[in-house]
RNA sequence: CGGGGUGUAGCGCAGCCCGGUAGCGCGCCUGCUUUGGGAGCAGGAUGUCGGAGGUUCGAAUCCUCUCACCCCGACCA
């Protein structure tokens, strides 16, 4: 490719709009442009990118023996009233009408879709286990999109659906997939790390996501650094304390905390430390009210919590609630003296196993200081996990301590199990020639959100530094003077061929611009070698290296430059 | 959806408080010079001031409504 066939679109200058470094860098590199909340053209620099990522995702789900296919992005409302996803699924999907006022909606996923495809289709065991899986834009009307294309609306997608007549023969599948992503992000040359994910509602026996490191991604991962153990933070046990309770050692009694509100300015005032607090908090579930009981340092993990029995749509209760039924305001609650008939305690492993601890005393300005269970209130009504884990908590492999660290979403593997095959009646005959259900499994990629997670991992005060599989070239040739020194020309012409020859994705920058501006547009787009063809370099019979991640450039000899750039670049390839 | 904020040239912004008919930087076009880290000089083009209504002799500026977008919370690849 040669610059001035191309269409570069940098600038200097970001959009007010973008906050995050790779949406930043994205707009600056002329990669994307919005042109709505949520929607990006992608540019030609950017599909380079797009489409190489692309490519390594194809290629190793065909490794994996997953099929290509191909199913429509707008779909038919039947299948999805026929799955209870219709009404279900809510808001986040975009539901449009065709001119016979018939319903569709543009496909937030294909479950529905490629389930109705397998009970057409998949007739005998003998056609199973089968795996398709297909590249394709998605559309969720998020909330809030941000990040560019980090959660756009409308995104690109590798969804795989994987049929079976057993569960081993899913399990199978499911390992396969994964370490079919573990190759996929190991070969884009990502750091990431594979989390045991939370369930949810859809249920299943297992389920992993794919993160790629990043201080600014949006989840949470507890990990243990001796071990292989990672979980989001969502999911990740916190085990009940090593020691058991304490025997009492104080007296139960009422301490004047006159504007401290919260657990932090308890323990700073009576010079306590945070652990010995405990925090309540309130929950209401149908018209039940729920003490939630954590330690001062701790805090809730509200998915956990919706797991418990009779507190899968629990709320915050409101001030009016709170005041009712506990006598006090918000910030003095403890558990003494509660009427359990009327509120049920749920105690955080870890409180369970205090003694002598600090709560609110139910009445404005007081609390409760050598607090113990069973002497000065019952047993908690139920012991729970009920927090998010902290770093140096035990690893519940029994590893050692956990680490914390930030990660962004980029693939999700899930065990359905029957849940649509089932809704769908997606069966087919085995051995014996009965009918049995199918069995599923799902694999998504965010294959556009996979490039903004790059960004945010790879970039400097120059702009994107993209592992060399998904930069948009490999090498730029960047002559000083194309347009005015023969030698100069005639030079990078030559190399430029001959690189081609060799098979190198290069770009030849002939554009009419001072060096500068040519160094600084090669940097900000992430090219991952540079060339530099100077009459000076060119005299000594010379020419200049540098990989983006060097801090100087060094000179090579003309005569090896092919052979040098080939095996460097192969050498990165994945 | 709740909370906060912004809409003025392609991009980044000033002007608004205190009404008088729109400006700066970058980019773009032309010419000359320059050429190893986003050049210099000279000339030039570009605006329904987000939209609608109102107040006023007069509105980017004041008032009302509305739309769009961004940022913080609950969802997800």
């Amino acid at each position: 490719m040669r610059t001035s066939r191309f269409f570069l679109s940098t600038s200097k200058e970001a959009p007010a709009e973008a906050e995050l470094i790779s949406h930043r860098l994205m707009l600056r590199a002329g990669l994307i442009k919005r042109l709505g909340a949520g929607l990006y053209t992608w540019m030609p620099l950017g599909l380079r990118i797009l489409r190489k990522v692309e490519a390594i995702v194809r290629e190793e789900m065909n490794r994996a023996g997953a099929i290509e296919l191909l199913m429509p992005a707008v779909q038919p409302a039947e299948l999805w009233q026929e799955s209870g996803r219709w009404a279900v699924f809510g808001p986040q999907m975009l539901k449009i009408k065709d001119r016979h006022e018939r319903d569709f909606c543009f496909g937030p996923t294909h479950e529905e879709v490629i389930t109705d495809l397998a009970r057409k289709e998949l007739k005998s065991h003998k056609q199973l286990p089968v795996n398709f899986y297909q590249v394709q834009t998605k559309f969720r009307d998020e909330i809030r999109p941000r990040f560019g294309v980090m959660r756009a609306r409308e995104f690109l997608m590798k969804d795989a659906y994987s049929f079976h007549l057993t569960e081993d023969s899913l399990d199978d599948s499911y390992r396969a997939m994964h370490a079919a992503y573990s190759r996929i992000f190991t070969r884009l040359g990502l750091k990431f790390r594979a989390v045991a994910a939370d369930t949810g509602a859809i249920g299943g026996s297992g389920s992993h996501e794919f993160h790629v490191l990043a201080d600014s991604g949006e989840d949470a991962i507890a990990f243990s650094p001796a071990s292989a153990y990672a979980a989001n933070v969502e999911m990740a046990e916190g085990l009940a304390p090593a020691t058991p309770r304490p025997a009492p050692t104080e007296t139960m009694r009422d301490v004047d905390t006159p504007k401290q509100t919260t657990c932090e300015d308890v323990a700073a005032l009576l010079g306590i430390p945070l652990q010995r607090t405990v925090k309540l908090i309130a929950l209401m579930a149908g018209d039940k009210l729920y003490a939630m009981l954590i330690r001062g340092d701790h805090t809730l993990n509200e998915v956990k919590t919706a797991k418990l029995a009779g507190l899968s749509d629990f709320r915050f209760a409101t001030d009016e609630e709170i005041r009712a039924a506990f006598g006090g305001p918000p910030g003095f609650l403890g558990p003494v003296g509660l009427d359990r008939r009327q509120i049920q305690v749920i105690a955080d492993r870890s409180v369970a196993a205090m003694a002598d601890f600090v709560c609110g005393a139910n009445k404005p300005k007081y609390h409760t200081a050598g607090v113990n269970w069973g002497r000065d209130l019952p047993e908690p009504d139920m012991v729970a996990d009920i927090r998010n884990v902290v770093a140096g908590d035990p690893s519940p492999d029994g590893s050692g301590p956990l680490s914390l660290c930030r990660g962004i979403e980029v693939g999700h593997i899930f065990k359905l199990g029957t849940k649509y095959s089932e809704a769908l009646g997606a069966t087919v005959l085995d051995e014996q020639g009965k009918a049995r259900t199918l069995v599923m499994g799902c694999y998504g990629i965010g294959v556009s959100r996979i490039v903004g997670a790059a960004i945010e991992q790879g970039n400097d005060a120059r702009g994107i530094v993209f592992p060399q599989p998904m930069a948009p070239f490999e090498l730029a040739i960047v002559p000083l003077g194309y347009n005015r020194n023969e030698k100069v020309r005639e030079s990078a012409d030559t190399l430029y061929s001959q690189l081609l020859a060799a098979g190198v994705d290069v770009i030849l920058d002939d554009r009419d611009e001072r060096p500068g501006v040519l160094f600084a547009d090669m940097e900000l787009i992430g090219v991952s070698h540079r060339l530099v063809v100077s009459e000076r370099a060119l005299a000594a019979g010379q020419l200049e290296y540098q990989a983006r991640t060097d801090a100087e450039a060094s000179k090579i000899a003309q005569a090896d430059a092919v052979k040098f750039l080939k095996e460097r670049i192969e050498a990165c390839r994945s």
